[in-house]
DNA sequence: TTTTTAGTTCTCTTCTTGCGGAACTAAAAA
DNA sequence: TTTTTAGTTCCGCAAGAAGAGAACTAAAAA
């Protein structure tokens, strides 16, 4: 049977997914303060807040969300929009700029075929040309997919404007 | 006009070289004890190295070593040899342990859009829904490419088999 | 002009991480 | 059986990251 769903609980909830959200994004790298105001936004209703609904919902001091949010700010994540006769600045999820951030660290994964390709030179007199060929073979699927990476992209892109 | 490359100039440079491709793993993640083993591998000749030779080159302590080779093992990039009548462990590069743990890497990145899925399933009722289009861009391209990322692993995985 | 607001920056504290050293362990060698 | 070897684990320290709080700043409001 379904429990009575009174604000409290509702909220206390709704704190919790946050927190489980803002673990994810830790995970993949940002701060847990970072990770936490981007929970926040994505599941904040309406999706753009102010400093000081975020500061409270997380209860963190000023200084702490002002470092996420710039950080945020800094990766693309995250931006802001004003509205005439207010001062405020409304923090926002930037979907458009979240994905090419995304977009960017799978590309960066596929760079790493660079740098084995300058091991290689760098290996290319060894008496273990069996290690040689395996590296060869990262390589080649590294960059394989990248340029695959690429013309997909190209081909979403494509897509997208054609649905418009 | 190039100087003359004295022993001690050499592995000057291959020490430079080591740290400096060292540094590049740690930006991918790595700590830097973990980072330079990782670096040192790549560029030795043999391409397998026991315990000591490891920690005497980096000059570090026993315990950083153990925990580094460990982590990297963990992680599938690095595995070890034997030879029969020595007891030593050769540890080296795992090509292929080191690709397929790249390719997760990728396809972790493409996981943002199932969590995306479920902040729009709790979005649904949003005041908003310029903002849910926005998710929905981001989780579409993402499934998309993890689809075809799984489809190109294939495809190139064919052309192997048939090169043999 | 003074005051308020919306954040930023600085300093201090705490928590975590990375590493070294030394004690330890398990298997091989003697 | 005792000793050596090849690592592992435990402990402690030092450096760095995260966050709190308070002082500060720049622009708007009064």
């Amino acid at each position: 049977m379904p429990h009575i769903n009174t604000h409290l609980e509702y909220s206390m909830d709704k704190k919790q997914r946050i927190e489980n959200l803002g673990i994810f994004f830790e995970k993949v790298g940002h701060p847990p303060m970072a990770g936490r105001v981007f929970a926040f936004l994505l599941l904040a209703e309406p999706p753009h807040a102010d400093f000081y609904t975020i500061q409270e919902f997380l209860s963190a001091s000023k200084s702490s969300i002002s470092n996420a949010l710039n950080m945020l700010m800094r990766e693309g994540m995250v931006d802001y929009i004003t509205f005439s006769g207010d001062r405020k600045r409304y923090f926002r999820v930037n979907a458009s700029g979240w994905l090419d951030a995304t977009k960017d660290k799978i590309r960066r994964s596929s760079q790493v075929s660079h740098l084995i390709e300058e091991v290689l030179n760098e290996r290319s007199d060894t008496d273990y040309p069996a290690f040689n060929k395996d590296l060869r073979l990262m390589v080649d699927f590294l960059s394989f997919f990248s340029e695959e990476m690429e013309r997909l992209t190209d081909r979403w892109e494509e897509q997208q404007r054609q649905k418009e």
